[in-house]
DNA sequence: GCCCGATTCAAACAACTGTTTATATTGTAC
DNA sequence: GTACAATATAAACAGTTGTTTGAATCGGGC
């Protein structure tokens, strides 16, 4: 990192490595996959985890930030595009719906199996990050400007109620998100899987389709919700 | 398991094992906890793990099913009693309501790390319980229940759009569910905690009062979303 | 007393973990 | 060509994992 010159081989099996273990912790888990997978799945030598990164957490920390912050510019741009073009009537929807649609895009808007998954696990888990500095560069952001959008969107609803009302939201979002990787990582004849297309047929169509009929849902859902219970103006 | 006349003593440590397993398995996760923290935690030899179940993973399965049962007949009974003494008025109200403190009740209402994040990592991870039994004994009476006393409490709500209403809801519970046992693994003076609590101020309060609080929250949310969408009769 | 099945225990097992070492190999500057 | 740093490789390391073994202990029945 000392000089930008050279360096250009390296640049290879590094990336090699980060991608990897994204797909891989994504698919199992971080304990579920050992060094020598990483290797194996990027296919360069298990020494390269502890040359390039300095050990597996590191690279498990590096893929994180990479993943969120991605998923954050995303989220940031989608609100500030939605923000600028909103028509006054039906502004609430507008930027309610360009927030959950830009989150699901990035969350299971890929067919690899995504980094949401590996983002609850990683704050689930005990140690495996430090959340710190992760959650204040990478969740603030963007919960202050879909506060601030909200805010400007509907200024009948005051500031504590508006936590409230944001965190039902983005608890939506993750469920549905979650739904959709629980789903893809059973087999296709699993019971369960069945059982949950039953109660969620939107499930069963493909990725495109559930994510907008999850975004009209909760759009509609939540707005609902608000309009109801907050004074227009 | 032949016969029931003898067996006494073994009971103690069995029973033992299990609670030690769901604590720990709750604090830590279920590859962060070895055998030998187990045994140590029940005080008892390694080898009753594998004497008494047959397995480590055995003995998460006995866990999650005992938990998980209880966790079932409270929201049942809960929701059995709710529809029986539903006024008529506030019906809608009533049964979410009911359900909702059920469920919260059972998953944070105990001073102990609770089962609900193990349960989350359980689904989360690979092939650590099969989740099918599981799925169908545990997930889907409660969600049928449910549905039934949503259809009875508001008729007007037509059965496809209440599959998307009871996700939604369920998103709720589990969402500040997650959040409440976030806030505890943190340590006190945790950057991350201080953020948290300043975007959920009823984070900072007890236990009580923040289930009270977000039982209040989802069903008022909840229920204006309804109200709102469909009609009464 | 003795016997017998059920339980407990310390020790050892084989497999796997993340990491390090010491040796090659590479690419580039001179 | 040689020299040099950066990178790749195979082998070994020390530690932990879940599980098994075989002997010790317990608890009554007779």
């Amino acid at each position: 990192m000392t000089g930008t010159s050279t360096g250009h081989s390296s640049h290879d099996t590094k990336t090699r490595l980060l991608d990897a273990a994204e797909e891989l912790f994504a698919q199992k888990g971080f304990d579920e996959v050992s060094v020598r997978d990483l290797a194996a799945a990027a296919s360069v030598n298990v020494a390269a985890v502890n040359y390039h990164f300095q050990g597996k957490e590191n690279l498990l920390r590096e893929v994180i930030v990479r993943r969120f912050t991605t998923q954050r510019n995303l989220a940031l741009s989608a609100l500030e595009g939605a923000m600028s073009r909103a028509p006054e009537h039906d502004g609430l929807e507008w930027v309610v719906g360009a927030m959950i649609r830009a989150y699901l895009q990035g969350a299971i808007g890929d067919e690899k199996p995504t980094f949401m998954g590996l983002i609850a696990r990683g704050m689930h888990s005990s140690g495996h990050l430090t959340p710190d500095v992760f959650f204040q560069e990478l969740v603030v952001p963007v919960f202050q400007a879909f506060s601030g959008a909200l805010q400007a969107a509907w200024p009948g609803l005051p500031e504590e109620d508006r936590h409230w009302v944001i965190a039902s939201i983005v608890a939506q979002v993750h469920h549905f998100t979650f739904r959709w990787e629980k789903k893809n990582a059973l087999s296709e004849d699993s019971e369960t899987r069945q059982s949950m297309q039953r109660f969620l047929p939107a499930l069963a169509g493909d990725r495109k389709d559930y994510i907008e009929a999850v975004s009209a849902h909760i759009t509609r859902f939540s707005c609902a919700a608000i309009r109801a219970l907050y004074p227009e103006v």
